[in-house]
DNA sequence: ATAGTTAATGCACCTGGTTGCAATTATATT
DNA sequence: AATATAATTGCAACCAGGTGCATTAACTAT
């Protein structure tokens, strides 16, 4: 419910369409494709376009209720309760891996201390290969 | 000219649009974005079609004559003689910064150990924030 | 409850990059 | 040099995601 009341503080109207999409994002386990929220949203209220969607979405993003992760060109969506985490995908099997948000602590560290430069990683959405396909097929 | 024997090695055909592509990524100083490439290559050879381009450089690629990188939708691409380097990009003001291939190797190893998960981070675009920029603008 | 204001929607179109397919062209063979 | 053949090209259409703009709808003040 706290996504509502956000939006709400911030001045911004509480459509039907936004309402939906909030609730989507709050009922799933886990990520959602984008192509996943659409297809839902679309599901349970026809003719919603998808502008409406990725807007609602970037919208939601900036107000810090949700992340989004991109691999290539695909885009990743959580809730912000599910907390700080990064995506290891084999591209081997498909299988996905979640992984603590502290492992990048080391490269922040050195490019703040080499570079001066600050960046974030959030949901870093990571393409390897899984311990079981490394040792199956050579 | 060791992109064209190693294509001609693979049994690849060595049309004159290649012959450009390759010439132009040899003689480029640092990285070139896709719209850089398209731009050169058809100024100089009109008419030739982006799918050709991409194809071109998606087998350059393959081939390890080329290295590509994303950040969002864009691509860019390096001659592989100018060996591994990531990149910072400060969101403010735009500055691009080359860092070492080495700030990952943290990542790595604890990919490894935690997850038995292999990735390669190679030429990596990081967007983030500058000295400067840090600074300056609160 | 009504009217006014301002944000949000749907639409059509754009972007960078990708793909299937028929026509073309580089190479190997004769 | 002429031919066969398989790879490559250009095209047109497609993909996920994004944008400008006129219309519509949510909130505010009356």
């Amino acid at each position: 419910m706290s996504c509502i009341n956000t939006l709400k503080e911030k001045g911004l109207k509480l459509t039907p369409q936004r309402r939906l999409i909030v609730d989507i994002i709050h009922d799933a386990e886990g990520h959602l494709t984008a192509e996943e929220i659409i297809r839902y949203v679309q599901a349970r209220m026809p003719g919603v376009n998808k502008s409406t969607i990725y807007r609602t979405l970037d919208l939601l993003e900036e107000a810090g209720c949700v992340y989004k992760s991109e691999l290539g060109k695909e885009c990743i969506y959580h809730h912000e309760q599910e907390g700080h985490h990064h995506h290891l995908i084999c591209r081997r099997c498909g299988k996905t891996i979640d992984c603590g948000s502290d492992i990048f602590k080391p490269v922040q560290k050195s490019l703040s201390e080499k570079y001066g430069f600050r960046v974030e990683f959030k949901h870093i959405v990571m393409s390897g290969v899984c311990k079981q396909c490394r040792n199956t097929s050579k």
